[in-house]
DNA sequence: CCAAAAGTGTTGGCGTTACACCCATGG
DNA sequence: CCATGGGTGTAACGCCAACACTTTTGG
C-alpha cells in the first residue's frame, strides 16, 4: 500500500497598507533553514483534512478564520526529502484580527519560498482573485461590523481597479448578503458612516445568472 | 511522520441516451464486495497525482481524456479499514469513445456506491454543472468532428434546459473556441451539418466578463 | 413532394455604466 | 467655516432574449 506523508498547507490572507498579503514563518530546520516557507502540518493519522488546516489556524492565533480547500500538490520533487503530499487550503483574516508577532509579506511579489510554495500561494492568489468576480469571499477580508466604504476598498484591492461608488453600494445592498446593524462610526471631521454585517444566510455565489463586477 | 494511504479517485463522464452519466465498476473484493464503486488506486511512491489519474484512466481504455483535479477527501471514516486520502479527479469521455464493456450509470441518480464515492460525484457533477455555464468544459464530451447541434444538444444537458437555437450558435461561434472544418456531415434526409473542431488554443473559461449562459 | 434537421437577422426591453453634488461631523 | 469622507438619482447606451421562416437533402 502507498503511504507517503501527507502535509496540510496554509495560506493566510490578509489585506494590509491596500495591498494583498500572505501569512509566511521563517523555517528553522533543514531543508531550506532560514528560507520563508508556508505554514504547513503533517496530517495527524485518524484526523480530517480539514480538521488539521483548522488546528494549524489555531497555532497562528486564527482560529475562526474563512477556510477553503485550494488544491493538492503531489509533485515528487516538491520536498527534496522524497515524496509527499500537500493538501492545500486558503484562508483569510481581517486585517484587525491579525495577533501580534506574525508577518505577512505581499502576495503578489513575495519573497523566495521553500520547497513548492511558491507555486501554491501563485494558485491561491489566482483562485482568490477570480472568486472576487462572483462569490462573496471578499467581505471575509473583514472584521464585523464594517461600512460600504470598507467593503469597497476591499474589493479595490482585490480586484486592482477603481469602482465606481455609487454603482458599487447599489449593486452590492441588492445581494442581500449584508445586514445594517445598529449604530454608526465616527471617523473624523465627516459624516458618521452606517455599519453592516455579513447576512446570517449570506449567498456564497453571487447571482444565478451573470456576474456582479464589473461596474 | 503522518502516513497514510493515498488513492487517486476518478469521476470519468460522458452523455449518453440524453443524459449524464458516470463510470463505476463492481468492486470484486471486501470491503464493499459487489457494490460499485467509482474507479480508483493507490497513488505510487515517486508517481504525481495526475500521473496516477492518467494511469487509471489509461487501464479503462480512456486515454486522452479531459481531465482536472476536482477535490480531496480524507475524511477518517470514508474507507472502514482505516484513515485514507482520496484525490478525486474529474474526467470527460466523447460517448463515441467508449469502449466495449464499460459501465456507465445515470450520474445524477447513481446506484449505491461504497466508500465515500456518493459524495465525491455529488461534487463533480455540481462542478460539472457549475462549469459548463462559463467554460469550455462540455466541448470536451464531443468527439471532433462535431456539429453545433451536437454541441447544443450536450449544453441543453447539462445546463438542463432548452437553450434557443440562433443564440446559441451566435454566442458559441463569437467565442472563437471553434474552427469549422473541410466537409460536412450528411446524416439522413435533410441539409448537411457544417463540422468543427476544437480551435487550437481555445479558452478555458470564456470571456472576462459576464457569463454566456443562459440564453 | 414530403419530412427532417440545418441554417439565418432583427427588434424591443432591460440592465449597466457614466456621472456630480449635498450631508454630517470634528476640529 | 473648512476639510473630510459618507451618502444619494438619473439618463443614455449597449447587450441580450425573444422570435419564424428558408434551405438542403434523402427517400
Amino acid at each position: 500500500m502507498a503511504r507517503v506523508p501527507v502535509f496540510v498547507d496554509l495560506t493566510v490572507f490578509t489585506i494590509r497598507e491596500g495591498e494583498l498579503r500572505v501569512l509566511v514563518e521563517k523555517r528553522a530546520r533543514d531543508p531550506f533553514r532560514g528560507l520563508w516557507c508556508l505554514p504547513h502540518a503533517p496530517l495527524d493519522p485518524g484526523e480530517a483534512l480539514e480538521a488539521a488546516a483548522r488546528r494549524i489556524l489555531a497555532g497562528l492565533r486564527c482560529a475562526g478564520a474563512y477556510l477553503e480547500q485550494l488544491y493538492t500538490f503531489g509533485d515528487p520533487g516538491r520536498d527534496p526529502r522524497g515524496p509527499s503530499i500537500a493538501v492545500a487550503y486558503l484562508a483569510v483574516v481581517p486585517a484587525r484580527r491579525i495577533p501580534e508577532g506574525t508577518t505577512f509579506q505581499p502576495a503578489q511579489r513575495p519573497p523566495r519560498l521553500a520547497f513548492d510554495h511558491a507555486r501554491i500561494l501563485e494558485q491561491a492568489v489566482s483562485r482568490l482573485r477570480t472568486k472576487s468576480e462572483y462569490s462573496t469571499v471578499p467581505l471575509r477580508f473583514l472584521a464585523e461590523p464594517f461600512t460600504l466604504s470598507e467593503v469597497q476598498a476591499v474589493y479595490e484591492v482585490l480586484l486592482d481597479r477603481p469602482l465606481d461608488k455609487r454603482n458599487f453600494r447599489r449593486k452590492m445592498l441588492a445581494l442581500g448578503a449584508l445586514d445594517q446593524t445598529e449604530g454608526e462610526r465616527r471617523g473624523g471631521a465627516h459624516r458618521p458612516a452606517r455599519l453592516f454585517r455579513l447576512a446570517p444566510k449570506h449567498p456564497y455565489l453571487l447571482k444565478e445568472r451573470g456576474i456582479l463586477f464589473p461596474f
